[in-house]
DNA sequence: CTGCATGCAAAAAATTTGCATGAGG
DNA sequence: CCTCATGCAAATTTTTTGCATGCAG
């Protein structure tokens, strides 16, 4: 693994870079292969500390920066599910999804509805907005034994300005 | 205007403060005033502001405390739009709503659409979860001049993880 | 070469917490 | 009275920024 000829998304990191004056570092090709390669939805310390692991003299500002460029590149989509932290995800321009995050054991399951995108954009015109971007999360608590983590069900608000 | 002979949230307030084994202070009271009163969705630093106009020596700490009780006992309800802070409004346990924010002004709009709510029911069973809550918000900008603060049309992206 | 990029540490911003003092029931 | 509550300041946590130095183009 990390060995493919080229991934899709340095050819459009380096293409948003360009556009923007901006330069093809090897700090911000690292991060985003770290990134790019992270499974789930990291926060920027879960990244830091990965990235580390590779290239221990990378600073925690630069991943800061980069995620930050990620964003602005439309390559990376930031979310807050309620930890206090921001968390990012490969952005998939065409395909937007939401989440469902189990308030017990913090996973989260990704789901997309187009009724529900549907609706959006006809709320959003009813009150005269273009809609620029939607966020939706469904906090939760598996009624199975698919939570790992599954606790006594009390305190289960969601975690909203809530700090571990 | 403050002069009612008791507003519906103080006894709701003293109840859960009763149930929880907590006190009914002066301070307690005077922040649940000040939210209550407070138009739109203030954070933290707007209630704290205007409640030092009438109880000078009433430090943040205690508004950070008695939000965090209020949001407890179902009375306050809290939200980030992506401004970095924590938004709260008075919370209506059986007509939740969700948001449509306008990127530019930074204006709120509130809306609730059944039909989202049932989509989201549907879609937390078929994932095997059972809902606790979940928040919604669409980031757009007006189309007509309703916008106060309307700005060029570029720099659209939503505030999420974004400071001042 | 020249200006953008980086690392480090300090600064900011939002929120939480420790502790001595104050006051509700 | 005896806790719980408060104010204040210090501590935490997350993110941003300043600055001297480094490196891409």
């Amino acid at each position: 693994m990390s060995n493919d000829s080229s991934p899709p998304w340095e050819a459009k990191l380096a293409e948003y870079l360009a556009r923007t004056g901006l330069r093809v570092t090897r700090q911000r090709r690292a991060i985003a292969e770290a990134f790019f390669t992270h499974s789930g939805h990291p926060n920027i310390d879960e990244l830091y500390t990965s990235i580390r692991a590779q290239h221990p003299h990378i600073g925690q500002a630069t991943v800061y920066r980069t995620l930050k460029l990620l964003v602005e590149s439309g390559l990376a989509e930031p979310s807050r599910f309620g930890d206090g932290t921001t968390r990012y995800e490969a952005a998939d321009a065409d395909e937007h999804h939401d989440h469902l995050v189990c308030v017990d054991c913090s996973h989260i399951v990704e789901f997309r509805n187009d009724e529900i995108e549907r609706l959006q954009e006809e709320i959003a015109a009813a009150h005269r907005f273009r809609v620029t971007d939607h966020k939706m999360v469904i906090y939760g608590v598996c009624t199975d034994a698919q939570c790992p983590r599954r606790r006594s069900p009390s305190s289960q608000r969601h975690p909203d300005s809530r700090r571990p």
